[in-house]
DNA sequence: ACAATTAATGTAATCGATTGCACGAAAATA
DNA sequence: TATTTTCGTGCAATCGATTACATTAATTGT
């Protein structure tokens, strides 16, 4: 199998017998070149089917149309869909995105920048890993001058624009939400406050409760990571200990699950002996013979905000100054069978 | 905030007060330079913080160490798994992955290859969209001598590899299990046949009751869309034909999940009355408070696997030959409890 | 000690497109 | 008609790295 050459400008000059510079000025429409050879030159290109050298105008403009994305994992649902909504708003301008995962590894994730970098992408965004303390390596994105936004899991850093959903607002409304279906003593399973997002949640169940004038237990406060089996440990801690409760808001919607099986298991009926609220709209909690009551982020949203957030900063950039633009967005609850007292019936 | 300015070979070639030549083929680690420039230059790039330039390299060398990866969606479970799996195996050999998505439309699917041969990718990995029938698009990315692997979906091209599930097995294997259990009147609600997988696998669904001398009775086969909606119409139209059938062997996880609503909608008590399997072993297929007996294809493997042939196939082009490989994959029944009969109770 | 190798480095072209500067021709002005 | 603009093009450098070929320096053999 040949490789197929490939056609360049100079073969369109020589077959018009001008100079490689007009073809490049007619094809880049310059005012420069007469009408005449403009469509002289645009008539042959077609003819000859010439495409642009992408890697030669990136050599030459610093300008490769890839921005890259760093994500955790990318076949979590949540990141692929942010994934989807930067490509589906970049790809009609002509962007392509390079796809990297750290496995929540900060080393993996500095790798992959430093790659980034090397590639010369036009921007990154970037969801950082849950042991991402350090920031240097994303500083460093900055001082190199490219255009870095964070979504959803974001750190403060100064002159970086970010995208996240207002995950206080998201607990609060799924907190009061279970207080309104008269559950009154409510446990929180979040996750570990080094990750922003399960601070906020935190945040936001601890003043719902408060706004209802419910006291805070602590006992009723746990942190685990986002699995179905740390979400069955949860409950088994709670149950072993004897602490009572009539509600639990999960950070996440795995361990709502396996909250929900574990409670299932020793006789507790859902909703009517506990209230169960999870966090993200997985798609499988829809699913479920008695649908999960969760908090939505809207992904896809995200993801098309972000980008066009990019947009904007690298014209931003071109008028040489840099805003730094922080969106939030707001959360959605699905309030569904396992969180509705009066209407459930077996 | 300026851009910090690269180093290029030249600053390292007017340090040392050497030619660029000479720079860089100590950094290619050239016989044909003394061992004490080689040191010096390297010396050197390590404190000049030296980066080679990718864009530069993929002009001249015509690689780019990007591939790209086109599938429906990229927020599908098996996508982003397949994804997922290609980006390990090649991250590590410095290749970075460009995904595209095609929404299930061709005329999206040929706009994005051939964006993709215009940046140059070094290998495309594509799973077609169910809309494509004309195979031109694919057969130039083949043409232009770019490595080209199918995965999942495939298409028939002589001189293309694929990586692919044994869906006939698959579907083979999981009415085998049905018949096993005791079922006897299977229905088989499919896809369409334009794409093969679910020609093969309603083709592994007859050789099943082929095998155990059952009869295939027309009234029992259907092809819809992979959706819940689709399952519970599936179902409805069924009932209301008054067909009697005591299990249903779906192509797809979703159908499997809406047809159980509607049955179980409608009285019938699954597996005792019912059994059910689907296909995918989606995510929430084993979250499911009764959880779903399902063919699971290891998307990720499959990812590795297809990335593997794309390195062969670069090493094979090298020594200017194509072999066209087909990798085809064995995959594993998850039984679970919908078509359990025995050990089954409430 | 001098020719013949060999080893180390430099020169310049190349990959493809862009662009500042210069040059000639035509058009406008005096 | 002579002079100044304007217009259309071409020349050549540039982006950064690689590499065939040329050249110089050092080493070997006789």
């Amino acid at each position: 199998m040949r490789q197929k050459e490939k056609v360049t400008i100079y073969d369109i000059s020589k077959k018009l017998n001008i100079s490689a510079a007009t073809v490049s000025r007619a094809l880049n429409d310059s005012d420069r070149v007469s009408l005449k050879t403009k469509e002289l030159v645009l008539k042959t290109a077609k003819e000859l089917n010439y495409q642009q050298n992408a890697l030669a105008l990136a050599l030459k403009s610093g300008r490769t149309f890839n921005v890259g994305v760093v994500v955790p994992y990318i076949n979590h649902t949540f990141f692929a869909s942010v994934i989807r909504g930067i490509e589906e708003e970049l790809e009609p301008k002509g962007y392509h995105v390079i796809i990297c995962q750290t496995h929540e590894n900060v080393e993996s994730e500095a790798k992959q920048i430093k790659t980034l970098l090397n590639t010369h992408i036009d921007g990154i965004f970037i969801s950082v890993s849950k042991t991402t303390e350090s920031v240097k390596h994303i500083e460093e994105v900055r001082d190199e001058g490219v255009p870095l936004i964070f979504f959803d899991r974001k750190k403060d850093i100064s002159g970086v624009s970010s995208v996240t959903i207002n995950d206080f607002e998201g607990a609060y409304e799924a907190t009061t939400h279970l207080i309104q279906q008269g559950y009154t003593n409510i446990a929180h399973i979040g996750g570990d406050h080094k990750l922003e997002i399960y601070k906020h949640r935190y945040d936001g169940y601890i003043a719902a409760l408060k706004a209802h004038n419910l006291p805070v237990n602590d006992d009723l406060l746990l942190q685990v990571n986002s699995t179905v089996e740390a979400g069955i440990e949860a409950v088994k801690s709670l149950l072993k200990n004897n602490i009572s409760f009539d509600a639990i808001f999960s950070a996440s919607d795995y361990v709502a699950l396996g909250g929900m099986r574990e409670l299932r298991a020793n006789g507790f009926k859902i909703p009517e002996d506990v209230g169960v609220v999870g966090f993200s709209n997985e798609p499988f909690t829809k699913y479920l013979e008695r649908p999960l009551t969760t908090v939505g982020q809207t992904p896809v949203l995200m993801g098309q905000i972000a980008a066009q957030v990019f947009l904007e900063q690298i014209t931003d950039v071109k008028k040489n100054f840099r805003v730094e633009k922080k969106v939030v967005l707001s959360p959605e609850l699905y309030t569904r069978d396992t969180s509705i007292k009066k209407g459930s019936q077996k």
